[in-house]
DNA sequence: GTCTCTGCAAATTGTTTGCAAACTG
DNA sequence: CAGTTTGCAAACAATTTGCAGAGAC
């Protein structure tokens, strides 16, 4: 059974703000910054926790820190190869409607993610200068 | 200028195998057992060199030891939720030829990765014992 | 009251780095 | 021989865990 707690509050207020896709630090950072004793072990219990009850959704990077999501309605993102900033796409190529269960024969498919790697706008225009 | 040495051979004779997406450790352990003192070191510093210069591709794993690729053709994968096991899927979603660089308003988008995540064949006959 | 959640510190996991010696072209 | 690669050990980064006390239902 899951408890609602005020770390646990903050969290899940970061992550209902639209097209926001934090890391665990600066997750971490905001709510220490409102809650001054959480500690780091906290936020990531909490993430894990909300995670694997379906409220939110993580992002893997392959490198540096994970990121969150909110928004459980499916969609994809694409990731800037230089800041990381992540954002929302919504594309439809079709997949989400698809039924998944055979597009990999031998495979119960029961998800996909689809993330789209480039230089975000802050960054083409750093880059140019 | 990128040199050639038996544990770089190694590993891109491992990945030369088709549908073969073994992670560090996995190659780590391959190269070791027929060049005893190699240190995981090299092994890692091999898989970065031969990323970068595109001759491998990295497949970045959320959680544990990332995967590589030898075959440098675009294509998908799907992943074993349960033990991690990684295939090829060969899909025509158009995305490939697609031109990326429109897909994200303000996102130059160079590349993409579509990974569908379900059971593998074993683990579901495992799961039904 | 019971079971979950918390902060803290220590432990783990996957990966990277500094160094002097060995190897490659 | 100049520049790259190696093994080793130590350093790192992100995450997880053990514990005793505080908090939620």
């Amino acid at each position: 059974m899951i408890k609602r707690s005020r770390p646990k509050d903050e969290i899940l207020r970061i992550l209902s703000v639209p097209d926001h896709h934090p890391t665990t630090e600066e997750i971490f950072a905001e709510v220490k910054s409102l809650l001054p004793d959480t500690g780091i072990a906290t936020v990531y219990r909490n993430l894990e926790k909300l995670t694997s009850s379906g409220m939110i959704i993580k992002l893997e990077r392959g490198s540096g820190s994970s990121r969150y999501d909110g928004n459980l309605v499916k969609h994809d993102h694409c990731v800037c190869k230089i800041c990381g900033k992540t954002s929302d796409v919504w594309l439809n190529h079709g997949l989400g409607d698809k039924d998944l269960s055979d597009v990999v024969p031998g495979f119960e498919v029961s998800d996909y993610t689809l993330e789209f790697f480039g230089v975000c706008g802050e960054c083409a225009k750093r880059k140019k200068n």
